[in-house]
DNA sequence: GCATTAGGGAACCTTTTGGTTTCAAATATA
DNA sequence: TATATTTGAAACCAAAAGGTTCCCTAATGC
């Protein structure tokens, strides 16, 4: 059972899939015919993603419908906006200490 | 050259290197002894963040200083964002549809 | 009933990833 | 100068990732 979201979107193939399931939602092989790679390797991808809940997989009949639901991400942007946001606040806070201070040469800081 | 940032921030070790590099600048030796592995695995992690924008590597005498760079980390952000808007556009549009027709089936038709 | 279609799943293969140990080079320091 | 520190880099390894082919089962359509 994976789970990790991050890994989850590293694979471009699986982000394809993504957006295209943001738009709407499509059986297996509807989803497979979109790529190069066969059948066995996007149900793959499927069947990871359903793991770390960013789709859901239901089956109609023989058939697997597949839709995004991607509220799982909220994880990823979270950290990327809390890491840039910490990150800038540091720049900001640099550029004050810089702006106040011209003649101080701490060499420990940084840009 | 790696330079897939969805990939670089996929490891959970580099995750945390980040993390730490967020708040402060760190020397390669600092970084690595935070960790239950090896330097030269803590080194590799560096080196693949440094090739994807994420951070820096200043050298200094027989040191290398590492800081953040996260603006790199904006691809992932936006992607994100877009994805969860989509899906909750979506989500929004699909409740007034429901509202507004009980009976219709969706069709199969893509892009 | 029979052929077709949609998908599941096993077995297998190759490349990448994440880690290791070991050694050499360069810089500081006593 | 001799020694310790910090890193770079190579060689190697095991496991995971991403892919393939082949075959089986179960709905569906005729």
């Amino acid at each position: 059972m994976q789970r990790d979201v991050f890994a989850a979107i590293a694979d471009p193939t699986r982000r394809e899939i993504i957006t295209m399931l943001a738009s709407q939602p499509l059986n297996l092989n509807t989803v497979a015919d979109k790529f190069d790679i066969s059948r066995p390797a996007v149900a793959k991808h499927l069947k990871l993603l359903k793991e770390c809940g960013l789709i859901d997989i239901e089956k109609r009949g023989r058939e697997s419908f597949c839709s995004a639901r991607l509220d799982g991400l909220k994880e990823v942007t979270d950290w990327t906006a809390k890491m840039r946001a910490f990150w800038t606040q540091k720049l900001d806070a640099l550029e004050v200490f810089l702006e106040n201070d011209q003649n101080t040469k701490q060499d420990k800081s940084y840009e």
